[in-house]
DNA sequence: GGGCGATTAAAACGAACGTATGAATCCTCC
DNA sequence: GGAGGATTCATACGTTCGTTTTAATCGCCC
């Protein structure tokens, strides 16, 4: 094994094996044994469990947000206000396309990252919310830029609804493939994307128009 | 304690601890000291804590269902083709409304609910594809009624959307709270489902027009 | 080519885990 | 009121975890 391999080929295999199983439930031995390291490289490497999934979070969240933002500015400069579809593909289709693109070393991230969401480890906590925090403040401006009738604690919600939709579906794309019996398959590709983008900007337009309530249906 | 109350005070225990913490990163040990009930207990009333966290499961999700169900039966019966939005708040409402209703000690559950998704026990996603693959496929049914454009394939891309939406307001309702400073708290009450009702079936529709492809922006 | 920091290897540590065991206690019913 | 099943309790077992330690090995530069 090359010098400096050992390093990435331990964070390429956590990343993977933490996407699969979670955080808790990989043990370092797990991992480990399928990067066919020794034991100890993780703790030479990296100090502990807790900053090897940092490092895991580290090597790509820095360049999908920069790319988001990027992508924010640019269709924020192309029109006045910023085409909605524009800012919610800003958002969404960075994630799907990180570091050498193609490269199947890079597709478990995407799960990695929803995953996050739901084990709440208290550093990654943290440290999303320091990333994490600017971001979505950045895309709240340009979304009530694009949606001038929404209020502000509308956007927000109709934020969530986003990251929801983006995080479900990075997450749990194998599992619907099994629900709907193959008919379904989720890959990283671009008729995916926009279809998310689809719907969600409609979504967020139906938020806006604030349409009168709908009638008092059935129980709640 | 009274007979019968530890096993109830168990379920109620675990349910929120496994919400909070999820499945592996929770300890029986953390459970039944917060239980304030012996060790012992959970492998006397449940064998096991796979099979706890089944029992907790089981307790909960039949009654959901059955009311998602329900309300769907009266949705269509009510409309032909069935409204849309009826449909989508059929599958949405009843999670927020199980038990006897208002009880705090029932507010984990939906949390529990979405982070099955994430976590991926073997035993559970079993169990989940009996019960939710026929649900699912109902809604199929009465979606595709209700969006008679909208390909097969293409309904389940939106339920995928809807469920996604859902699990995510379930699931980190509170981290979203902490991002807006508090501007937007999550609450389980009818404008929280309302909103995503709203926006969901704006999207489904959007799904539906299949409007001219958007042209090839930004990369991806 | 020998010295030396960087890395890998093997083994062991204490802690915490899920589970099993057997005695103690409670509750019910005759 | 005491027999007997149901439940609770304290304790221990075997495993696995993250981490540490100590020795062996590698790679490079003077």
């Amino acid at each position: 094994m090359d010098k400096g391999d050992t390093k990435q080929h331990i964070l390429d295999v956590a990343e993977r094996l933490f996407a699969e199983k979670g955080y808790a439930a990989t043990s370092l031995r797990a991992i480990t044994q399928a990067a066919e390291v020794n034991l100890g490289a993780v703790n030479y490497h990296f100090v502990s469990k807790e900053n090897l999934i940092g490092a895991v979070f580290g090597r790509r969240l820095g360049p999908i947000n920069e790319r988001r933002l990027r992508l924010l500015e640019a269709c924020e400069s192309a029109a006045q206000p910023p085409e909605l579809e524009a800012i919610v593909h800003a958002f969404i289709a960075p994630v799907f396309l990180h570091g050498d693109s193609a490269s199947p070393v890079h597709a478990a991230f995407p799960k990695l990252l929803a995953r996050v969401y739901s084990e709440k480890l208290d550093s990654l906590i943290e440290r999303q919310m320091e990333v994490y925090g600017p971001l979505l403040r950045r895309f709240h401006q340009s979304l009530s830029r694009a949606l001038p009738d929404l209020p502000a604690e509308e956007v927000y919600w109709c934020m969530e609804f986003m990251v929801g939709i983006l995080n479900h579906c990075l997450m749990s794309g194998d599992l619907m493939q099994t629900f709907t019996q193959g008919r379904c398959l989720m890959a990283p590709s671009r008729p995916i994307v926009d279809r998310m983008v689809r719907f969600t900007a409609a979504g967020m337009r139906a938020a806006e128009q604030r349409q009168p309530e709908i009638p008092t249906r059935l129980p709640l």
